[in-house]
DNA sequence: GTTAGCTGTCATTGT
DNA sequence: ATACAATGACAGCTA
């Protein structure tokens, strides 16, 4: 199992501060990521484990397209077959028999055009997609699938366009990566492609560093689109293109879904018990083909932005997200996140929020009702922890947010105290001030109408006036006084 | 080109 | 042992 002969290694990857949590096996990791795969602070700092990082920091690696999940979906499909899924929609779909190249200049016309086009994309990879994720390892730690090497020129090749011209902007942890890891695992096999799943822009580590599969996300628009063999690589956009590469890329991706959109939005919009993920509204409502068809040639370098640059991002928000998700009953469209993406890809027959917020028991009754296979559940439990995370994170801000305007208020009020007291102590003083004042007067008009036996007045110098605690007042000789004080 | 804010993710720790 | 919440750190994206 462990046999490096057949697969590649990366070589370390160069940034900083991102644990090891998978495992490497002959430079392939398993699934590690998920609950109990690896205890916390369990070692994990072997080379293997980093060589693994830095592989699956190699965006070009995985497949994120919209066609993914296509692909994806009859890879899965034909690996395993999920019990309880029926009528879902894509198996019709992806069971289509591969059909010539995909014609672009064809894809203005909605019907037709998904399974010519994912259809080459079986061709290119669906060997290997078995190859990759047909792996049931025993173990839980071995989950994750391998890459064997002799998989991925196929693989590659036509994300290799899509990295060369999109990638500049891409993660830099992938990027740090690019130059070592991808370049060995290429030529290693006698080839130089340099993919970037869009999935895997969206992560560091793509799927909890490979506790899913990198295959695992529908939106790889390279992988799924074979004209973008004949792309120019060289192509690079400008600003000005970027937007309408989007909808290029929206245009692909309608092609890609249209049959989940007839399939899985019925179902969504029934509550049925199938797919929960790629309704993709947006796309139905955003058909852009013409446009398309009508910028083929940049299609590489459009897409490979376009997952770099609008919203299928590696971290972070993606509220620009190409793929949505309906909001309730209203037509407005939410993006469809990584983690949905990745459900969609691999069917996932239940939907992300029983998977997240069911209670555990329930969740794992949940999971007892369906067969999946080991990188279904594997992305299932990261789907869930991240989903927990997610809302722990937001959970957590909001804490700091109302700690910071809580300490802010405690502050102004302290402030406002400190100012007050402060006011106050002045005025305490002045009336302290007046008080005096006022005593030392009377005390001297007192003092002047006091006379002794003969009449006179008696010295300031040599007498003062003093109270007892019982209110009466002596004349006391200054003598006296110091000796009394004495005592 | 730089920066601040937002967000998702991961690692880690404590419960 | 497991699940989970909380949180710091990091990275990507957008404005």
């Amino acid at each position: 199992m462990c046999s490096t002969a057949n697969y590649v290694l990366p070589l370390r990857r160069t940034f900083e501060g991102f644990a090891t949590p998978g495992r490497l096996c002959g430079g392939v990791s398993m699934s590690t990521n998920f609950p109990g795969a690896r205890p916390h602070g369990a070692p994990q700092d072997t080379e293997m484990d980093v060589a693994w990082q830095e592989l699956m920091a190699i965006t070009e690696l995985q497949f994120d397209t919209p066609g993914e999940a296509s692909y994806e979906a009859s890879q899965y499909q034909s690996m395993e077959p999920m019990v309880p899924m029926g009528g879902y929609g894509m198996t019709q779909t992806h069971q289509q028999p591969p059909q010539a190249a995909c014609d672009l200049s064809t894809t203005n016309t909605y019907d037709g055009c998904y399974s010519q086009e994912v259809s080459v994309c079986h061709h290119q990879i669906n060997s290997n997609a078995e190859a990759i994720y047909g792996h049931s390892e025993p173990h839980p730690s071995q989950r994750l699938p391998l890459i064997p090497a002799h998989t991925q020129p196929s693989l590659m090749a036509p994300r290799e366009q899509m990295s060369m011209s999109g990638s500049g902007q891409g993660n830099r942890r992938s990027n740090a990566c690019l130059s070592q890891g991808r370049h060995v695992l290429w030529t290693a096999h006698g080839q130089s492609s340099h993919t970037r799943s869009a999935d895997d822009l969206e992560s560091d580590s793509g799927l909890s560093l490979g506790s899913s599969p990198p295959l695992a996300s529908p939106d790889n628009p390279v992988g799924g689109v074979p004209g973008y063999q004949s792309v120019d690589v060289n192509m690079t956009h400008s600003d000005g293109e970027s937007d309408s590469m989007t909808e290029h890329a929206r245009a692909v991706h309608v092609h890609y879904s249209m049959d989940y959109q007839n399939h899985a939005h019925t179902y969504l919009q029934s509550g049925a018990h199938t797919s929960y993920y790629p309704t993709q509204n947006a796309y139905s409502q955003s058909n852009a083909f013409g446009h398309w068809s009508g910028k083929q040639q940049g299609q590489s370098t459009a897409l490979g932005d376009l997952f770099t640059d609008s919203g299928v991002t590696s971290r972070g928000s993606s509220q620009h997200n190409l793929y949505t998700k309906p909001s309730g009953s209203t037509s407005a469209s939410t993006p469809l996140s990584r983690d949905e993406r990745r459900a969609f890809a691999l069917k996932i027959p239940f939907p992300m929020e029983k998977i997240i917020n069911l209670p555990v028991d329930d969740f794992n009754e949940l999971l007892t009702q369906y067969t999946l296979t080991d990188t279904q559940l594997a992305l299932v439990r990261d789907i869930r922890r991240r989903g927990k995370n997610k809302v722990a994170a937001q959970n957590c801000r909001k804490r700091k947010l109302e700690s910071i305007i809580n300490l802010e208020r405690q502050l102004n009020q302290l402030q406002a105290q400190r100012e007050h007291l402060a006011q106050e102590r002045l005025e305490f003083k002045r009336s302290l001030s007046f008080i005096k004042c006022r005593l030392a007067d009377l005390y001297s008009e007192v003092f002047a109408h006091l006379r002794d036996e003969d009449g006179q007045p008696y010295s300031v110098d040599e007498y003062s006036l003093q109270q007892t605690p019982d209110g009466k007042i002596y004349l006391v000789p200054h003598t006296s006084m110091h000796k009394g004080e004495q005592c």
